[in-house]
RNA sequence: GCAUCAGUAGCUCAGUGGAUAGAGCAAUGGCCUCCGGAGCCAUGUGCGGAGGUUCGAUUCCUCUCUGGUGCACCA
């Protein structure tokens, strides 16, 4: 329909192409003002002429035409009103299509994400739910839009926390403890090294020995990291598993550990490195940034050094088009220098290529998470918390529904990821308990109760089938109208949420869809006598249900067809 | 100190170079013997400050104030 309008104001005005013409012309904020609008100020400079009188001549020029019900001018802007039933048809038309909301931009290419990355021997709490919760989200997203999304789980497996693990092991720790409480040990142990490490600093060095052991092939150290490793892992994967996540590659640090020497060894040819107070590093001083640290004073690797070779690795590997990086934004610089040090090393890709997503800083009521004081609230926690609460919901609600645990699941877990996805991913997040278990107003219950409703409706139709001919104008009123519009906008939400690696616009629009429905609702009675307004409301109907869910699946979450 | 991100309604947040800046929460009142009341409707205050670019700035630029984060041998 916009091509449409972009045709006749390309017939009738000189001067500016198709594309700067589509690019120009907006929605108007109130139906009232005509379904599109094409605003004249630009032209009044080159057209030497006051925009109102530009708007009111090329408004005079198009005249009559067959798709257009009116043209107006309102001060500088030229309004259409398209013919309600063909303009109805285009747009029931396009939400009943293939793959609506989706496109073919991605196909034959690969992009690689790199998120959740949990730190092994260390609890999943709040703050690592953000970076799966967007991480799964962008795979979806990008995944609707035909690319193939390699999932990497770079787990921290690798670095001087196992050193410290294991020397606090040896000193406080034993075998049967272990075994019996898992993370929650090894937690303990590490807070306890970093206790004693206060008073006597020689066991950071000891806990750095360590870790050189383990890099050097040391069979006791690794052994033991091995063990940590295993326990750890049985535990994320319950959280994933509450999540309905999935991965398509564990690779954590280590495995990039006999690959660190082939990128020390490039940078050396490049003449890159430098020695600085016993390391080596790469200087970045005429990039306004700290120099990117390669190898400590002992030689061993670290985390720089390893993301390095994980992006040789994977371009290599996958030949993505872009690597997308999802943690908290207190790594910008780290990411920032690493990129920088490709690109220093003669891959001009790069700067286009790899791409660090940073989301803000999760907090408790204000207060740090700290794992050390033990100010932390863990992922699992909070997601089975979610979904007791949906529970006594339920038994409240509707005590006669069937699987009741499965459907508060989906409800609980899905509350949980649309309040992580509804607001910007820069947003600083203060975790409270009390608006996680609000579940009015914007949320992931509100969704998929209007979704519940569609299904509802649907369910009590007789012989129901999106077959037939569609009476348009049945939806030509104000309601059935909006609702329409916000829902055809669902390809350029996909395509801006992808642009932006910023999922909280589907979650925006899952909301917005579901308010213009129920308000449809509240005014429409669909399950009416006449044969024509039924099947007429009820396509909408469908159309809405299908594309909540669409929406919601871009999220990671599911719809129950009863809750 | 340097770098970087953010400042919009009491609270949590949308928005965008353009037509009267929008939601939710919280509060108060209302919703038809009818398809799901986890719903719908009604009622109020606001773009941190100063310059600049522009026909037009909440949006872009500069400065400034406030807050967050980062600044090598942790990840």
């Amino acid at each position: 329909m916009k091509s449409k309008i972009v045709e006749i104001l390309e017939k009738n005005m000189e001067g500016l192409s198709a594309s700067e013409i589509e690019t120009l012309i907006e929605i108007p904020p109130k139906a009232e003002l005509g379904d599109f609008a094409f605003p004249c100020f630009s032209l009044a400079k080159t057209m030497r002429k006051a925009p109102q009188i530009i708007a009111e001549d090329i408004k005079n020029k198009i005249g009559a035409q067959e798709i257009l019900e009116k043209i107006e001018t309102q001060g500088a802007y030229i309004n259409f009103f398209v013919k309600k039933d063909l303009y109805i048809k285009s747009m029931v038309e396009s939400a009943l299509g293939k793959n609506f909301g989706g496109s073919d931009e991605g196909e034959g290419k690969v992009i690689c994400i790199d998120y959740s990355s949990p730190n092994v021997a260390k609890n999943f709490h709040v703050g690592h739910l953000r970076t799966t919760i967007i991480g799964n989200s962008l795979y979806k997203i990008y995944s609707k839009l035909g690319y193939k999304v390699v999932r990497i789980n770079h787990l921290g497996d690798w670095g001087t926390q196992f050193g410290k693990l294991i020397v606090a092991y040896k000193a406080w720790g034993n075998e049967d403890a272990v075994k019996a409480d898992g993370v929650a040990e090894l937690m303990r142990l590490y807070v306890k090294f970093h206790e004693e490490a206060d008073k006597k600093p020689e066991l950071n060095d000891e806990a750095r020995s360590w870790f050189n052991r383990m890099e050097k092939g040391d069979e006791e150290a690794l052994e033991i990291w091995q063990w940590f490793k295993d326990i750890s892992l049985v535990e994320y994967k319950r959280t994933y598993d509450l999540l309905g996540m999935d991965f398509d590659y564990y690779l954590g640090e280590s495995f990039y550990r006999d690959k660190t020497e082939a990128v020390v060894n490039k940078l050396k040819s490049a003449n890159l490195l430098t020695e600085s107070d016993g390391a080596m590093i790469v200087k970045l001083d005429d990039y306004n940034m700290a120099p990117c640290l390669i190898l400590k004073n002992d030689g061993s690797s670290i985390y720089a050094t390893r993301d390095l070779a994980a992006i040789f690795y994977r371009k290599e590997t996958y030949k993505f088009c872009k690597c997308l990086y999802v943690t908290g934004q207190e790594q910008k610089l780290h990411f920032a220098q690493v990129f920088k040090v490709i690109e220093l090393l003669g891959n001009e890709w790069a700067k286009e290529e790899l791409v660090h997503i940073p989301y803000g800083l999760v907090s408790l009521e204000g207060e740090k998470l700290s794992t050390r004081s033990g100010n932390i609230i863990y992922a699992e926690d909070i997601l089975l918390e979610a979904v007791s609460k949906i529970k006594e919901i339920i038994e409240e609600k509707n005590p006669d529904l069937e699987d009741k645990e499965e459907t508060a699941k989906k409800i609980g877990v899905g509350a949980v990821l649309f309040n992580d996805l509804y607001n910007q991913r820069i947003k600083d997040v203060s975790f409270k308990w009390e608006k996680l278990l609000n579940f009015d107003g914007e949320t992931g219950p509100y969704v998929q109760y209007t979704y519940a409703r569609c299904a509802s409706i649907i369910r009590k139709l007789d012989n129901f089938s999106i077959d037939g001919e569609i009476d348009y104008n049945i939806l030509n009123d104000a309601d059935a109208l909006s609702l329409l519009k916000e829902i055809s906008k669902f390809p350029k939400v996909v395509a801006d949420a992808a642009e932006k690696y910023e999922p909280s616009a589907v979650a925006r629009f899952a909301v917005n869809v579901s308010q213009a429905f129920n308000k449809f609702y509240n005014s429409n009675r669909i399950n009416v006598e006449e044969e024509n307004v039924k099947h007429a409301r009820a396509i909408l109907v469908y159309i809405t249900k299908e594309t909540i869910k669409e929406a919601m699946g871009l999220l990671g979450i599911e719809c129950p067809e009863r809750m």
